[in-house]
This record gives C-alpha cells, sequence and structure tokens, in this order.
DNA sequence: GTATCACTTAAAGTTAACTTTAAGTCAAGA
DNA sequence: TCTTGACTTAAAGTTAACTTTAAGTGATAC
C-alpha cells in the first residue's frame, strides 16, 4: 500500500508544507520517489512518521530528531546512544507532566477563586478568605 | 519589603530582558517605580508573576495574558470572563497531560526496544520480537 | 573624582518552525 | 486539447518570544 503526501498529511494531521519542511530537514530519507520524482510513501513509513512525531511532543528539536534518524541509519553501532536519546526524552516527559500537573493545581485554585468570587458578586475579601485544603499547596505555590 | 528588577529575575528564574519585555507587552501595569524611573517590586507583585507563569505553562500567549489582567484591572463585571479564562486553561493543561501520558507510553516502548536491540547487539529480528504486554498498545500507535 | 554596577529605553537582531509564493510538472477528465 | 488538481522546488515571508545592542542615568565603592 503507497500514499500520497497529501493521504499522509491528512493522517498526521499536518499540512503538506509542513511534511516537505520536514523532509528537507532531513526527516525523510526513508521516502521513496517515483519517476516523476513524486514522494510516495509506504506501510513501512508510518512509524518513522510517528516516532518523528512522538519526538516532538516530547519537545526534541527538528535537528536533533534529524540526527536520530541518521543514526538509525548508520546501524547497530549507534544502539546505544539511540537507547539514550529515548531513555533522556522519558526523563524529560516525566519532568514535563509534573510541571504541568503543578500547573493544573493552581489552575483548579484559581477556578475556585473566581467561582468564588463569582458567588460573592466581588473579588473583595477574597485574601482574607478561608482557602479550602486541597488549594492551600498552590496558594502557598502562588504567593511565594 | 521591596525587591529590584534583578532580584525578581532570579527568584523567577528568568532573565531582566525578559522581565522588561513582559512590562513593555502589558503584563506588569502593577510594578511601581520611583523617582528615577527604576522597577521597584513589592511582595504583592509576586502572585501577578507567578499566575503569569502559570499562564504562560499553559501555552496562553502573552498578549491572551495580557488581556487577563486587563481584565483583572477592570474589575468584579470580569469576573465571569476571568472564570472562564481558567476553566478554558484548566481543560486545556488537561488534555496535554494526557497527550504527554500517551507520549510517554511510546517512549517507555522505544526504551524497551532499544534495551532488547542492546541486549541482542542488533536492531535485526526486532520486527518479530515478542512485544511485552504493557508495550503493546505504544506499538500499534506507532505503527498505524 | 572616577570606576563600577545595576538599572533605564528604543530599536534592531535572533531563532525555530513553519507558511506562503512563484513558477513549473504531470496525470486524469470533459 | 485544455483545464483542473495534486504534486514539485527554491526562496522569501511570518510569528512569537525573547535577546542583544547602544546610549544613557544614578548610586555606591575606592
Amino acid at each position: 500500500m503507497t500514499y500520497s503526501i497529501g493521504e499522509i498529511a491528512e493522517k498526521l494531521g499536518v499540512t503538506t508544507s509542513t511534511l516537505r519542511y520536514y523532509d528537507k530537514e532531513g526527516l525523510m530519507p526513508y521516502v521513496d520517489r517515483n519517476d516523476a520524482g513524486v514522494r510516495v510513501f509506504k506501510d513501512s513509513d508510518i512509524p518513522w512518521l510517528n516516532v518523528i512525531g512522538c519526538l516532538k511532543k516530547a519537545g526534541l528539536p527538528i535537528k536533533d530528531i534529524k540526527n536520530y534518524i541518521e543514526m538509525a541509519y548508520q546501524g547497530d553501532n549507534t544502539i546505544d546512544a539511540r537507547l539514550q536519546l529515548f531513555i533522556d526524552q522519558r526523563e524529560a516527559i516525566k519532568k514535563q507532566i509534573e510541571e504541568l500537573e503543578n500547573t493544573l493545581a493552581v489552575l483548579d485554585y484559581k477556578c475556585w477563586y473566581y467561582e468564588t468570587a463569582k458567588a460573592n458578586g466581588t473579588t473583595d475579601g477574597m485574601e482574607s478568605a478561608q482557602i479550602p485544603d486541597e488549594h492551600k499547596a498552590a496558594w502557598k505555590r502562588v504567593h511565594e
């Protein structure tokens, strides 16, 4: 089964320009071309593209992703480096999630703050309001 | 207690240029100046700065944060809009966390993949390797 | 008194990751 | 045959969020 750049773009939820840009940046050396120079994607390209998407979501810059692709092409002597890359990115993602959990707690506190203010019709007196236990940690983080 | 821009920058882990840039973009109307025009931060500015940091971590662009600050200055008739902003950002953060959990699962799978390849000394035969149950969902996501 | 340091502004420069534009190729349908 | 639509490239343009530069002010240390 083969696919056009338009079909792949649709599947991945990106534009064709984005895919061409990725190709130009060296993220798609595995993609074939037909006689007219048109990109022809095959099923075995999908995992490459999804792993690129994964690394992008982890916040890895394109040139680092390119480096990973190049290592994969170099073969078995880069296994250690590739493993390390994924270990590092896994740690990075875990930290990101942790940070977002903290951010979420602050947003929860602010929602409580404005729900209470809304019920009161004013934010007056919110400084001296009794803060529910579940929001106390967030309150402290915001005020220090 | 008052603080210089340098002290605040240090506390927040940003540069003074960043803070001046934020000020220029309208995120710091509450910060006082002394007679020489130098910014003088006070304790009550800290929550503002931390909430800005929180909204930034949630991915809100600076102009939207400015809009929030403006609403806060307008007073009680913007309580509903401010509440809605935090509700929306809370939802956005929850989605981000969910996405990152999926990304983490893929990274876990890739770590397993390369740990196994490392043990084998090669990636040959990994296509036909038995994938542990805990990585099967990630494997499917990468291959479809 | 003068050097240093932290502060000030306005304006220009940087970077990543696209996005758009312009000019062209190619296959299929009316 | 001609038009339409999807593809191609190179190159220029865009955007957000800073960062740097240049020129200057003001307080403190030697």
